[in-house]
DNA sequence: ACTTATTTTAAACATTTGTTTAAATTCCAT
DNA sequence: ATGGAATTTAAACAAATGTTTAAAATAAGT
């Protein structure tokens, strides 16, 4: 058996901290090695190279944030309710962990090597339903004919970009940490307010 | 006098290149150099060290940004209009350089040390007026009352990110190059029309 | 033409970095 | 207890990296 904890949880959990921080080039192995505790040579006992752990890691990031969205699809809810909850889950999710859509984003245009395979995460959304959910909504004219890329693109921005600029907006603007954070709890009403206006125009707006 | 062109600017020009498709730490001097088809040294001489040319470049490209949209706010337009204008240009200005704002926001990330101050970008918005003609349109109930650091947060984010993630949503859907363009084409509208409806909901909608 | 300042280079430096090797230690079944 | 496997470490390697030094080449001024 072994330790307390796995050893190789401790490198996973230690390097997607340090990763996050500071992407695959701004972080050496020695400094994720140090922060669990061991030697560097056990990195490449457990992972086979830096970068096998940087992208183990990035396709973990990469799935959890897949499979947070689709466990709301599988609700059995309405359009505008997946839609109020997926806005709300993702806000209280990255008000988490921040550093994940930028250390996404920053991952997979550093990682030409070795392109993570993302067709999976497709087939994952799928069985969820929620595209034919969303075909019938938009034929029976409950919803707004949108391409569904499009529609996953405005879901991604208004609910990713604004934590991931948090540096640049707190920069420009000259606020602090707290004042940022209630410019997103507005902001979290306003998404969710603005795109079902935009994508369900005939609804009862305010829930 | 200096060559053709000056060397110090062909430097420039080759480490924005650089550090915009692979970052601070993701290449190296030489790689510049290299590309500039002059010796290592020479970098260090006319800027004092890597980290001074990347916050140059990084602080140019936040510069330009800013510009750009302060060249819009400046016109003597309806709001409605800038707002139709800004996103545009937002649109055309990013096909021709898609990196740039993942660029900036991971720069921004990275640079703990030495941090920019980007204060003066705060002025040079102010100057254009921009914040007096949203007050009086919101004071006059043709503009919703919405903080402006939000009604950046929404620009921001929905002429950004769309950019931002091609990686991710041509990795997910499936999708070629092509196929990403035509959804940005279509995107730029849907974001013209939602945030128009959303901002000034008693327009008449569709210009 | 000669001197001085500017620009450019080659080479070297000291660290750092990812990875490997071989030995030491721990674990576990018998 | 003991032997063999799994885990962990210290040390070493070679390559890469940011930066500096000192000399060479070029330009400019007189």
């Amino acid at each position: 058996m072994k330790k307390d904890q796995s050893t190789e949880q401790k490198i996973k959990d230690a390097a997607r901290k340090v990763f996050m921080s500071k992407g695959f080039s701004g972080c050496t192995t020695r400094e994720i090695a140090k922060s669990v505790g061991i030697n560097v040579a056990l990195l490449n006992y457990y992972f086979r190279s830096k970068s096998k752990l940087f992208e183990l890691i990035l396709e973990t990031a990469l799935t959890d944030f897949i499979e947070g969205m689709a466990e709301v699809f599988h609700q059995d809810l309405s359009l505008e309710d997946k839609t109020r909850m997926l806005i709300d889950r993702e806000f209280e999710f990255l008000k988490k962990h921040p550093e994940l859509p930028l250390f996404i984003h920053a991952g997979l245009n550093q990682e030409s090597e070795s392109e993570m395979d993302q067709s999976p995460f497709l087939g994952r959304l799928r069985e969820t339903g929620i595209f034919e959910q969303c075909e019938q909504a938009q034929a029976e004219g409950k919803m707004r004919k949108v391409n569904m890329i499009n529609v996953t693109l405005l879901f991604m921005s208004n609910c990713h970009f604004p934590i991931m600029s948090k540096k640049l907006v707190c920069g420009i603007y000259q606020i602090s940490d707290k004042e940022h954070e209630e410019r997103m709890t507005a902001h979290q009403e306003i998404v969710k307010e603005m795109l079902i206006n935009y994508l369900f125009p005939n609804s009862n707006q305010h829930a």
